[in-house]
DNA sequence: TTCATAAGTGTTATATTATAACATTACAGT
DNA sequence: ACTGTAATGTTATAATATAACACTTATGAA
C-alpha cells in the first residue's frame, strides 16, 4: 500500500517491475526497455520524483537523454496506472498496485519528502456521495493532503518542517 | 460558496472585489492597482484562470505585462486566502469566502471548465480523521473532483466531455 | 519470408509555467 | 523633507511539458 513503508526498498523496486511486466503481459502492453528504466528509477527513489530528476538521472556524461523520451514513458506508465503524477509537486510515484482501485489519496510529508498512497473506501465513499449532492458526475479525484508524517515529528518534533527540501 | 453558481456574474465580481477590500484594510495590507487588476480580471472569469492568460488580458498592444508582475499579485492574493491555486489544472479561481475556513474542495467540469468552490465539514472530518490514523499532522489538502457539472449533462447528455477546453 | 502496418524512439524545436536578481519608484511614519 | 520598507519594473533564466516529423523496430497477415 506505500512507498515509504517497506523495510526494504530493493525488494519494493524489485516486486513494483515484476508487478508490472505481468501487468503488461496481461493486457499486451510492451514495457520497453525506456519505460522499464523509467519505472526502476521511478521506485529507486524513496519520494516522488520530477521528470527531470529523471532526465538527469539517465543521462550519461556524453549521452543527454531528451525530455519528449521521459515524458513519453511517463504517459505510457501513466496510462497503466502503474505510477500516479503527484500534481500538488509535479513529481511521480509508483503505484503499488495497479488496476486495483483508483480511490487513492496522498501523505506528503514536507519534512522528508515521501509520499504515501493510502486507500479509503470510506474515504471515497464521503467524496462520491458529495459530489452527488451537487450532482456532479465524478471522473477523476485527486486528494493530496501535505503535512508530516509520523515518522518525522516522532524524530525531529522541534524543528519539524524546517529540513523540507 | 460558489463561483459559478451566481446569477449575475458581474454582482460577484464587485463583491468579492469588496470583500478582498475590506479584509486588506483589517489586516494593513496594500489592494494595489495591480493586485485590484489581477484580482478582477480572475472574477471576471468564469472559470479557473491561468497566469499567462491574465498576463494577455492585462497587455495591451503596445505594453505587455511581465510574469513576474502578474505572479506577484498572484502570490500575494493567495497569502490573503483571496484566491485559490488549482493544481491540477495550474490556474487561479477566486475565493468567495477569504479566511473563513481553509477545508475546501473544488468541483472542476470538464466540460464547461468551471470550477465550483466546495466546503464540507463532514469531509473536512473524513479526512482529518483518515490523516489522524496515519498519525500524520495535515497541514494542506489539495482535494479537486473533476468530471461533469449538472448543468453539462443535464444539457448535453450524450456529447458530455467532447467540447472540453 | 516478405511486406505492410502500427508502435515505439530519436531529434529538434518550441510552448507553457514560474522564479531569481537587481534597479527603481511609491508610500508610511517620523 | 527624510528614511526605511514595500511594491513595481525589467531582464534574464529556470523548470515543466508538448508538437512535429523522421526513423527504427516489432508484429502479424499474405
Amino acid at each position: 500500500m506505500s512507498s515509504s513503508q517497506c523495510a526494504n526498498h530493493h525488494q519494493c523496486q524489485e516486486t513494483a517491475l515484476a508487478t508490472a511486466e505481468a501487468h503488461c503481459d496481461k493486457f499486451g502492453e510492451r514495457l520497453t526497455p525506456n519505460r522499464r528504466d523509467v519505472l526502476r528509477l521511478i521506485w529507486q527513489s524513496h519520494r516522488p520524483i520530477k521528470a527531470y530528476d529523471l532526465i538527469d538521472l539517465m543521462s550519461a556524461q556524453d549521452a543527454k537523454v531528451k525530455p519528449a523520451t521521459v515524458y513519453r514513458a511517463l504517459d505510457f506508465l501513466l496510462a497503466q496506472g502503474l505510477i500516479h503524477k503527484i500534481d500538488s509537486l509535479s513529481a511521480f510515484t509508483g503505484c503499488s498496485h495497479p488496476n486495483q482501485h483508483d480511490d487513492c489519496y496522498f501523505l506528503i510529508c514536507q519534512s522528508c519528502g515521501t509520499a504515501q498512497e493510502c486507500c479509503s473506501s470510506l474515504l471515497a465513499e464521503a467524496i462520491t456521495s458529495e459530489a452527488r449532492q451537487q450532482d456532479f458526475k465524478l471522473t477523476r479525484t485527486v486528494l493530496e493532503i501535505a503535512g508530516e508524517c509520523a515518522t518525522c515529528h516522532q524524530t525531529a518534533p522541534h524543528i519539524a518542517g524546517q529540513e523540507a527540501r
